[in-house]
RNA sequence: UACCCCGUGGUGUAAUGGUAACACAGGAGAUUUUGAUUCUCUCGUUUAAGGUUCGAGUCCUUACGGGGUAACCA
């Protein structure tokens, strides 16, 4: 993959960690790595960048290597099959393939369960009665110690007649817990005697009523990574904390295959959006946007519905690099790498957002000419296409102004512009209705103009707009996205108390209805194209229809021309 | 007010004790029948104070700043 790390580029700490592993040839020089969502909600750009570390890292350390796509499916009152459907799907689609090397905590249960035993006879783990509220104020807090819970001290052989009860559905939920016999006084809450299983009397999306005891995080997926013979376990540095508890059940559970180790990194913080789940649930179930797969929305469902490409995330999460920082990426780097990659494969057209109609008042009427158009001028070998060019046109309205800033070259009284590849004409008259509103513009065309001709003794034309024949161009409803909130850090600017919705933009969606060539009309849905001088555009591809065209924008082109 | 992690241009990263570099963004210019692309130039940086050293962004100490942590969530 082009944007893999060159074998000269410095590496990451990460990386450079596994370098050093591979060359003193621990675990034989295997990388193993996994991806281990929990099938609880879609997938975020966020986890584009773990996405594209571990499967990456996997790619680049191979043959001795690979990348598990494991569900971390410990908690059944939260996770859905369609979850599990949507981020593999997701996963694919930003390019990465996890072979047979699909797999599920819940593959695992009998074995977590078989090992949560064997820490119950080494009197490393005790079946507790407390409430839940007991355990929560017994834990004391971040600047006192916690007590011990009078349970603490029961006998394996009772424990493990008590756990073996709770699997067997004896008890309520809430009533007895399974906890690791740690460190109350431990300055890391994770090590005071954290909850390793509890019951849940809950149907699981796999496993059905199997069970209605179920592992904790902390305890399953240490345990998990080893079972997989992970040897690198990465995750966000939230999980730093845990990172004594998880080497804690390394060292303490025997039989294990593997002996993985865990490593942290900052997630992804973008500007101008959220990335919580629970902010991105809020916009979908308040109907502040229309779906995860909104293109407004940083999943990456939504991502690439509005157009977003595999290649624009990979080349973003490559760029951002990865440290411990806590860092804030603008929105605008993933929009230059996303217009990086579109630049080179994206067909050009002629779409007018903002149509104004442009009457040629010396161009016969009824001809009808066909135009030779490039379809990419980075890639000559796409050929062209012929475009109907007619004496009415329309034009976009920004490529229009009766009163003309300063520098704008253009299209403006009097003045003349170069309607690409065909000729020139002047605006000779703007016709307006009662209240003022300009109805058409009045042109004329200079037949010395055309396209390839190099008239003599003529001023250079500075402007040079794209245009559509009004008689073969083809309604297309065409939806604008901007940022879906105004502030770059809108959970900041709300404060503790406040409310990042105060901070959507009004204008982050505007649909227009726009005139576009007639050899789009039919455009499949889910093709890239540039509306040449105005942006990338994306046929949707759950609206869009053969002979009805919808259009995502998803990116604008960057625009040199600034207003003085 | 405990513990852990982190501080390099506006943003994101690099420099592994030896000339602070790259990308994005911003600015200027060239090219251009996309005000795009491409190309050139430019802007601007080691949080602070001590210490170690011939030499410190890098090692040590302290301060300051930022983030994280007290689910039977992950």
């Amino acid at each position: 993959m082009s944007e893999a790390a060159s074998p000269t580029a410095s590496l990451d700490f990460i990386r450079e960690m596994i370098a050093a592993d591979v060359a003193a040839q621990r675990n034989e020089g295997w990388v193993i790595t996994r991806f281990p969502p929990e099938p609880n909600g879609y997938l975020h750009i966020g986890h584009a960048k773990s996405i594209c570390l571990n499967f990456g890292l996997a790619l680049e350390n191979a043959p001795q290597s690979r990348c598990h796509l494991r569900f971390d499916d410990t908690n059944p009152t939260k996770e859905e099959v369609e979850y599990v459907d949507s981020i593999q799907e997701d996963v694919r689609w930003l390019g990465f393939d996890w072979g047979d090397h699909l797999y599920y905590a819940s593959d695992y249960f009998e074995k977590l369960y078989g090992f949560a035993v064997q820490l119950i006879d080494k009197g490393l783990a005790y079946v507790d009665d407390q409430t839940p509220e007991q355990m929560r104020l017994t834990r004391g807090t971040l600047t006192s110690p916690g007590t011990a819970s009078p349970w603490r001290d029961r006998s394996p052989a009772e424990n493990r007649d008590l756990f073996a009860r709770m699997r067997a559905g004896e008890f309520k939920e809430g009533e007895k817990i399974l906890r690791a016999k740690i460190d109350m006084a431990s300055p890391n809450m994770n090590m005071r005697d954290p909850a390793i299983y509890r019951i849940l009397h809950a149907h699981h999306h796999r496993t059905g009523d199997a069970w209605c005891i179920y592992p904790m995080y902390d305890f399953a997926h240490p345990l998990s990574d080893a079972l997989e013979s992970i040897t690198h376990s990465l995750c966000t540095l939230e999980f730093e904390h845990h990172r004594p508890l998880y080497e804690w059940l390394i060292n303490n559970v025997d039989g294990l295959p593997g002996q993985p180790y865990q490593r942290e990194f900052a997630r992804l913080n973008l500007t101008h959006t959220v990335m919580s789940k629970r902010k991105l649930l809020r916009l979908v179930k308040e109907g502040l946007v229309s779906s995860w797969d909104d293109p407004r929305m940083p999943t990456i469902s939504g991502m690439r519905r509005r157009g977003i490409t595999p290649a624009g995330i990979r080349n973003f999460c490559h760029t951002i690099g990865l440290t411990k920082y806590p860092s804030l990426s603008e929105l605008g780097l993933l929009e230059h790498c996303v217009r990086e990659d579109l630049n080179k494969y994206a067909q050009r057209v002629y779409g007018v957002l903002r149509p104004i109609k442009v009457v040629l008042t010396n161009y016969p009427e009824g001809q009808v000419e066909h135009v030779e158009l490039v379809n990419n001028p980075e890639n000559p070998a796409d050929g062209t296409r012929k475009v109907p060019l007619s004496r009415e046109l329309y034009v976009d309205a920004d490529d229009f102004m009766e009163v003309p800033v300063q520098g704008f070259h253009r299209l403006v009284p009097g003045g003349e512009v170069r309607l690409k590849y065909a000729f020139c004409i002047i605006c000779q008259e703007i016709i307006k209705d009662a209240e003022g509103n300009i109805l058409e513009l009045r042109c004329t065309y200079d037949d010395a103009t055309r396209h390839g001709a190099k008239p003599v003794g003529r001023p250079k034309v500075k402007g040079t707009i794209h245009w559509v024949s009004a008689a073969h161009a083809v309604d297309a409803e065409v939806r604008l996205y901007e940022t879906l909130f105004t502030e770059a850090e809108p959970e900041s600017a709300a404060g503790e108390d406040g409310d990042f919705t105060q901070f959507l933009n009004p204008q982050s969606l505007e649909t227009v209805i726009a005139k576009i060539e007639p050899s789009v009309a039919d455009s499949k849905p889910g093709t890239h194209y540039q509306f040449e001088r105005v942006g990338y555009f994306y046929t949707d591809p759950k609206d869009s229809l053969p002979g009805k065209p919808v259009f995502n924008r998803t990116v604008a082109l960057k625009d040199g021309f600034v207003k003085k």
